[in-house]
Parts: structure tokens; C-alpha cells; sequence
DNA sequence: TAGTTTTTTGAGAATATTTCTCAAAAATAT
DNA sequence: ATATTTTTGAGAAATATTCTCAAAAAACTA
């Protein structure tokens, strides 16, 4: 179960100060180290790690998908304006038990809030 | 802004009992009425249909977006055993304000629950 | 109504994102 | 050192959606 130079090579790249990035961004950063590291060889390693907990995907209104080294639970918002992703938590607590009541089981959920940041409404 | 016949055997696809209908769903639906209809003028008039308020488009994670009838606020779940999608309310009032608070505008937010439906749970 | 302009269509090419295939390379076990 | 297993890179394939554009349909206009 060692690391391969690749694997490590995506995760540094999802643990980088990088905000939320994309897999083509990862790839990008990847390329740093290793310039000749496939697309495909990032997607795999990314599928992995998500799978092994370590990291996170999360997917976003008609965009591609992105990932994140923080796994705590937590959603997230993206900026119209600008793109940017900011984090949040949201209590789902008794979203949860009001859909349990009704017969189903929750396995997960995902919430994105499409705003406008702080940053862009400060501009105008 | 007349109602091409097109546009109609969209619009009437979407309001079937379908339940959630892809674009693809939509398609085979309205290729009934029309078979010659193109997807492309599918996606075209669901599209249309989107901006003019009249149907909601739904995006679910891993799967092609869906399209829904019902325009009135209210968030999805997905049975991940049989791909059923189920409507739910969310009271989402004071995440709202708590995040307007961190000086965000909120324009408009996606719930999905990833769960097993009451039906795929008996069956167990 | 006949002619003109505008809008919408169908077909298929193009795009974007992600997964799959497979022989070669690398890593691991013997 | 050799055999076995795993992972890789390259590119093809799959999926979902949008775009292009000439032709058809619809809406104006005189």
C-alpha cells in the first residue's frame, strides 16, 4: 500500500494552499513535480484517495468536480461572480431525523449555495 | 412567444407522471408525439422553459440533470439503490441569514440527500 | 395573400469531463 | 534474481451537453 510518487504527487497537490481545485488544476500542479504524469494516472489517484477517506470530492453546479483536503463535514458555496469556494457547516441534524421519520435512510448529503461573496459585493 | 409543437411536447413531457425525467427520458417522450424531434432542440426547449420559470432543472451528483414540474421551493433526495428521486422540504430560513450575516448574498441553493428509499428498505 | 424577415428546427460536429483499456514500467514478493 | 502484482501513461471511449448552420416554419408586412 505504499505511495507511489504519483499518488503522493496528486495528494500534495489537493493538500496545496490551492482553494477547492479542479482535477485539470491538480493535474497542472502534479506536472510541477512530475512533468510527464497522465490525466487519467490523476483522476485514479484522486478516485483512491476519496475512497480511502482521505481526501473529498465535491461537486458543484454545472461545473467540474472538485476536491478537498478538509473532510470534515461541512458544504460548501461558490461565488457567481468570481467562481470562489468558501466553506460552511450546516446543521442537518433534524433534516436528518425528519427524513428517517418518514422511512428512509440517509446515507449522505451535499448542500452548494450559489452567492454572492463578500469580496465581489464589496467591489461594486 | 407562441408554443412551437416542438416546445409543447417538451413542456408536456416534463409534466408527465414521469417522475424527475432526464433529458434523455424527455427525449424518448416526446419522440412519441414527434419522432423526428432532434435532442438538441430538446435541450434547447428544456432550457428555454428553465429561464422562463415554467419547469426547474435539478442537478444530482454523478448522474445527468433531471428536470422537474414542480417549480415550488423544495429539495431532492436520491435512493442510491434504485435511483429514485423524492421530494422533501427544507427549512433553510436561518442558514440563509447566517450566512448573509458573514456579509454573502445568498441567490439560490441545491439540497440533494443521497439515501435508501422506504420501498428499497422493505425489501431487504 | 405573396413576399420578407425572424425564429426555430434537425443533424451532426464540437466540447467538457471523466472513465476505460491495455501494454509497458514500477513495485513487491518469493 | 525472478516471478507476480500493481500502477502507470497514452490514448480511445463514454457521457452529457452545447454549438453551428442551412433548411423549415412561423410571424410580420405591404
Amino acid at each position: 500500500m505504499g505511495l507511489t510518487k504519483q499518488k503522493k504527487a496528486v495528494l500534495d497537490a489537493v493538500m496545496s494552499p490551492a482553494d477547492h481545485p479542479t482535477a485539470d488544476e491538480i493535474y497542472a500542479i502534479a506536472k510541477v513535480t512530475i512533468p510527464n504524469i497522465g490525466l487519467g494516472t490523476v483522476y485514479r489517484n484522486l478516485n483512491t484517495l476519496c475512497s480511502e477517506g482521505i481526501i473529498r470530492k465535491i461537486e458543484m453546479p454545472g461545473g467540474p468536480d472538485r476536491f478537498d483536503k478538509d473532510i470534515s463535514p461541512h458544504d460548501h458555496m461558490v461565488c457567481s461572480e468570481c467562481g470562489r469556494v468558501i466553506d460552511f457547516q450546516v446543521d442537518m441534524g433534524d433534516l436528518k431525523d425528519r427524513i428517517e421519520e418518514r422511512g428512509f435512510k440517509v446515507l449522505s448529503h451535499n448542500v452548494q449555495v450559489v452567492c454572492i461573496c463578500d469580496r465581489c459585493l464589496a467591489k461594486e
